[in-house]
This record gives C-alpha cells, structure tokens and sequence, in this order.
DNA sequence: AGAAATTTGTCCGTATGTATC
DNA sequence: AGATACATACGGACAAATTTC
C-alpha cells in the first residue's frame, strides 16, 4: 500500500520477500527473478526502491545480476553430496494464453503470454517442470 | 501584520488554516498540499511547526503522507477496506501430459501428470499463473 | 545483418522521516 | 526554534548490454 508505516524500509521487505520465494523454491536456483519493471509494478515501489532490495540479495550471494540480461538465483548456494545433481535449466518465451489461463488474465485466448519454464533434473531425470504465466508487459 | 495568537498553538492555528482550504476546496480531494517547505516560508514557521499541524489534519484523515511523494486531500473520507495485497490460490489436479511435457519426463504423451497450480492475485488482479508439473508417485 | 524492444546501470532532482546539535 | 545531516523513497532521463523480431 502507498503508505505503510514502517518499523522497516520498503526496500528490505521486498527483500525479504525475495528471499521467502528463492528460499522456497519459487525461483529455482540459475531461475531468472522478475524484471525491476515487473517487480515495480508488483510492489508498487519506485525502480530505486526495488533496485535497493536486489542489492540486499546480491550482498548476500543469493543472486547475480546480468548487465541487459537480468537477476540470477545464485546455483551455487548449497552444494549437495556429489553425484546427487540437482540442476535447473530456464528458458522463457512467449505463448498463446489457452482459455482457461485467459479466463484468469481476462484476457482472450491467444493473447501472447510470457511463459517462463523452469526444468529441475535429479541426476539427470526430470523431477519438475514449472511453468508461469504472467502478461507481457506494455509501455509503462 | 497577524497578531500572535496567544491562547492556541501556533500548529493549531496552522492546521485550522489548512482545514478551511481542504473543506472549502482551495485544496481539491486527492490533490497535494503545498511541501514543508513552501508552508514554511507562507506561515513563517518551523518545519517541526508545519509538521505538527499536518500531523492534526493525519490524525483526523483528512490528510494522507506518502513518504517522498508529498501529503494529499484523502479521496475517500468514508470508506477504506483495501482489502490490501497479495494473495494466492493453490489447486493440484491431474493432468495428462503434453507432448513436451512428456518429452521431458521421458513418458508418452497422455500420461497422467500431477499438476499444481498457484494463482497470484494483487488487488483481485491475476499477477501470475505458475504450474508445476510432476509424476504421479505409485502407491507401495 | 539491422532495427526495435527489453533490461540493467547510472545520475539528477525533489520530498519526507528521523536524529542530532 | 532553527539548522544541518543522513536514510528512505519517488520520478524522470539517458546510456549500455542483450534479446527479439
């Protein structure tokens, strides 16, 4: 909300709430976090403010950013026993919505998403597949 | 020249001031009141003084402050139920698989996937659709 | 291969919150 | 009361790296 009275800064509580979504597993590690655009218009925060609070992350080794690229999961948080591989691969493009994602957006069906596909292998089996939708972004 | 006004505060008479613009529409609903400082050099007072009497009009909602933006006329002096943030719907259902999908878990095409959906909203408004994908655990 | 759109990097200006002297 | 300093926050503008068309 415009005015939430601290006892935190804005930009540490977008911070945090990064690090739930990274620590959960939301965004998987090498996972791409949303743009500073989305995450602007998702937190309703200034660039600056958001820009702060991948900073905090970035501090913390948790992420890595990419000049014209974009935010990185850091892979290599926890490695595990070797052998025992768990990695992630992404890929993002752009689809048509189906009907029942467009009832969602109240969009129509066609209307092109943004699909971000995240694919966990275990030891090289696939062990999940992610997928999320969001709309492609206007001008803003 | 304004006669000291001995018996009230100077930040009451402030506040009163600035009440009478808001009420009578000098300062429209939704509509920003002057900065700290131009009220400074117009009432010739403190900044401490002029934050006091904002603090009045704050206290009694006929104002609301945003941190690095300003203070504005309340829009709505009657209601305000939010409702506030984000929220988000999970379902797990089961699916059979696309070709891709399939490709990917290395099963034929149809095969019963578990799928988990979250939903995301920020203000009613979908945010972001993300489904994951897994095989469905045999029972033992 | 080239143009347009994205996305991050950087800087400036303004405003409020808080603290100190 | 006043002055100053710093942190937080918003907004705009332009540059640089990258991706998309």
């Amino acid at each position: 909300m415009p005015t939430p009275h601290y006892g935190q800064p804005r930009y540490r509580v977008i911070a945090d709430e990064l690090r739930q979504r990274i620590k959960g597993g939301v965004i998987p590690p090498g996972g791409l976090l949303p743009t500073e655009s989305v995450l602007t218009a998702e937190f309703r925060a200034s660039r600056g403010t958001i820009r702060q609070a991948i900073a905090v992350l970035r501090d913390e080794h948790l992420v890595v950013t990419e000049h014209g690229r974009g935010t990185y999961v850091n892979p290599h948080q926890h490695e595990s026993r070797p052998g025992d591989g768990r990695e992630t691969e992404t890929r993002q493009r752009q689809v048509p919505a189906d009907p029942e994602i467009a009832a969602l957006f109240a969009v129509e069906a066609g209307t092109t998403l943004v699909e971000q596909q995240d694919v966990t292998r275990i030891n090289g089996a696939v062990e999940a597949v992610v997928r999320a939708y969001r709309l492609r972004r206007e001008k803003q």
